[in-house]
DNA sequence: CTGTGGATTTGCT
DNA sequence: GCAAATCCACAGG
């Protein structure tokens, strides 16, 4: 039956759930990054669909808000890295890192304005065995080893730049969307942001709580839920 | 033009 | 627990 599933969703007349209106997206990224806990980030590739919910996000302030954050990509203004940050609502912010790995957010704010929510944990929902070819992990590798992490998503589903970035999620016909399926509201723990230099006190993530996939510490009890 | 360091992952000690 | 791997954006001169 999850067979079933994952076959009838190999259509894009046939993903799961509905599409998220840009206008969702069109808020302040702390707003928003909660909102996306228990959505849906899914990618057709060539005819393949690939699915992970939303379990671990953080937000990332633009340059317009007072005080700024010092931690985003978009604090000192556009670059040529950064521009669809500056651009409108509910597209895909993909970059490098460490010369090695992809980190995907979604860009918040109406047009002019910067802001984003950083992916940083699927559970892997449809397309869970090429997903952890994709990674490159055994049959019984663990949901979170597959698509735990900001990095370790982006490879699960094949996500890079310059291929991912700059797509409107919000779009049917987008390679990349972000779908709502009407999975409950989880409970929601909020931290401070994973492995920033700057405003590291800012408790900006987000993560469904006692989910196996989330990445980080395993101790979340300590911080408050919402 | 050059130097620096990063929203990470992995493997080894 | 710690450091290597490995690239290039961008800030500063």
């Amino acid at each position: 039956m999850e067979q079933k599933a994952e076959v009838s969703a190999r259509r894009r007349s046939d993903l799961p759930g509905q599409l998220i209106p840009r206008a969702f997206f069109e808020r302040p990224p702390e707003k928003v990054a909660p909102g996306l806990l228990g959505k849906l980030l899914v990618s057709v590739d060539s005819g393949r669909v690939l699915a992970g919910r939303i379990v671990e996000v953080e937000a990332y302030l633009g340059p317009h808000n007072d005080p700024p954050d010092p931690a985003a990509h978009s604090y000192r203004g556009p670059t040529p890295r950064n521009l669809v940050l500056f651009g409108p609502a509910g597209h895909s912010y993909v970059y490098a890192i460490y010369g090695l790995y992809f980190c995907m957010n979604i860009s918040c704010e109406k047009e002019g304005l910067a802001g984003c929510v950083l992916l940083r944990a699927l559970e892997p929902v449809l397309g869970i065995a090429e997903m952890r070819q994709n990674r490159g992990l055994d049959e019984d590798a663990s949901p979170r080893m597959i698509s735990g992490g900001p990095s370790r998503l982006c490879l699960a589903l094949g996500l890079t730049r310059p291929g991912h970035n700059g797509l409107d999620v919000t779009n049917s016909e987008s390679i990349l969307q972000v779908r709502d399926d009407g999975f409950p509201k989880a409970d929601v723990v909020i931290t401070p942001r994973i492995g920033i230099k700057h405003a590291v006190d800012l408790p900006l993530r987000f993560a469904v709580r006692g989910n196996s996939c989330v990445s980080g510490p395993r101790k979340l009890e300590q911080w408050q839920s919402k």
